[in-house]
DNA sequence: GACATACATTTGTATATACAAATATTGTTT
DNA sequence: AAACAATATTTGTATATACAAATGTATGTC
């Protein structure tokens, strides 16, 4: 990835601004692979994300706060998200017993079905994003990344 | 950052994996402090890159497909965002004399005014986000990123 | 010069996201 | 128990973005 190139620019960037540019072009650039991947089953990467936590519950139903905390890019709006999902049959939403306040949503089985189909496509995906990297590099980049 | 934390997670994730999902985190953090710092000024971040191309042209007008080139995060609809910088009068939209098929983008004398504040604004936070860093590790943060 | 094609931008529409206000329920105080 | 505050979610609204179709203009070919 060539970043002045990108952006078609031929002016030398200060090397603070050059990085966040980086940044962000890299990001672009995850962003549209991942969801390349997801396309075919026509779900987010938000919402494939909210299956994912859900399936980690292990049939322990998950509320919209839990979910939220959990997930990577946090939403405000993880209501009208699990609408979604309800929608094609991913997963099921009730009012919780205890406290009617709270909803409680699981993973149904064709939620879990199309999430095992959905993880090979991301791994192939992810594999592929990282190809040119090494073992070494990355934990490399992950301790940088924790400079932020 | 410590992304495990930050997700809510105990699980150990493959390192491709959770490199990516640190990618995320990052990008989101920095996406934040940016708009946060243009906040005040009443301008996105893509508004505010247009306005940084404009000026780069020193008076050279731009039409919108040699904005889209240049802009960092590519965006669909350069029409509209250039319709927010115009109700704000900080550039002027007239149609090309010499092909009538496109526009000549100049950013105005308030859009340069307000563009120096807010580039103080920006380079503050600019120096913020990267304040962990030395000058050699974002070097091989530039390099890792060039990998992907 | 009529026709098809390519180009640059605009518009329409659907979806995504941010933010604030509204609703419903529970817990606490007096 | 009435009043108030706290919690969890939902709804309303404004804005952002993606994608496709429509519009207007220019260019090349017969």
């Amino acid at each position: 990835m060539n970043v002045e190139e990108i952006i078609k620019t031929s002016k030398k960037m200060p090397l603070e601004s050059r990085t966040l540019i980086h940044m962000t072009l890299v990001n672009n650039k995850l962003n549209e692979l991942t969801n390349n991947a997801l396309k075919p089953f026509d779900v987010s990467l938000q919402q494939f994300n909210v299956l994912r936590i859900l399936r980690g519950q292990h049939g322990k139903p998950a509320n919209l706060s839990t979910l939220n905390d959990r997930m990577v890019t946090k939403m405000s709006n993880t209501t009208r998200l699990v609408d979604k999902l309800l929608a094609k049959d991913y997963v099921v939403r009730n009012v919780c017993p205890s406290n009617r306040r709270k909803v409680e949503i699981l993973i149904t089985e064709k939620g879990s079905n199309a999430l095992s189909e959905m993880d090979k496509a991301l791994a192939e995906a992810e594999n592929d994003i990282v190809k040119n990297f090494n073992k070494e590099e990355l934990e490399q980049l992950n301790t940088l990344l924790d400079k932020f």
